[in-house]
DNA sequence: CCGAATCCTTCTGGATACTG
DNA sequence: CAGTATCCAGAAGGATTCGG
């Protein structure tokens, strides 16, 4: 199995592992979802009051798109009032080290990349 | 340093480093383009060909980001017919470590994200 | 309490044609 | 060869309101 060489006629490929993942983990909440339910079964509005900013429609979307993946699951429980139950799975748990590595990297040189950026101020 | 717990209160944060690196990592081409300029130095054309199918103002527009950021350097020389030579920097060569950790985090775990979504088809 | 429904804005990226 | 210039479509995300 080749990772590098051979680039050569290659085309964009929306089927690439690599970029199903990178759509998957470069929304604007996912990260920040699985980094909370890391801790444990969250209910809806915990997650919604840990993030802060988020609207119920998007938070909605976002974990179902989760559950759809196999990231988390989604619990009811028939009481009075609701209770709903997001949870990682061990899939999802499994993302948390490649995020975790790359928070690091970006940790170690977000800084560098802030400096260029304002310096070339495109 | 804790990285897990007391996400009580926070609020999505645009200058998070991490985010900044998923914004950057998570576009279309960013990923391809450094793949490729893993090779080494590699003019425009070649890496539009190599790429196949992404537009010229794309992939100008993508690669001057990245000249932004630090990430790869641009070089023009004084030349009939023109060339202009884009390569990584250090920092861009470093970038590489946590994209394969994500990339090999994918290719052993998106056909059950695949799985999945076929079956709940969202 | 946990969402759904609707409407709207913004932003990325693409099609096409042209230039130093 | 290596871009620019315009114009534009689609989708993500947000505001607000309403329902089981």
């Amino acid at each position: 199995m080749r990772l590098s060489s051979s680039w050569e006629g290659d085309a964009f490929d929306p089927e690439c592992p690599t970029r199903i993942v990178l759509d998957r983990v470069g929304d604007k909440w996912t990260v920040l979802i699985i980094g909370i339910l890391d801790e444990g079964p969250k209910r809806f509005s915990e997650i919604r009051l840990a993030i802060g900013g988020i609207t119920p429609k998007v938070l909605t979307s976002t974990l179902r798109s989760l559950v759809a993946d196999g990231l988390v699951t989604r619990e009811v429980f028939a009481e009075v009032p609701p209770r709903v139950e997001y949870e990682l799975t061990d899939l999802g748990r499994s993302l948390q080290e490649p995020v975790a590595a790359l928070r690091r990297w970006a940790e170690l040189n977000v800084a560098a990349i802030s400096d260029n950026r304002s310096r070339v101020a495109r």
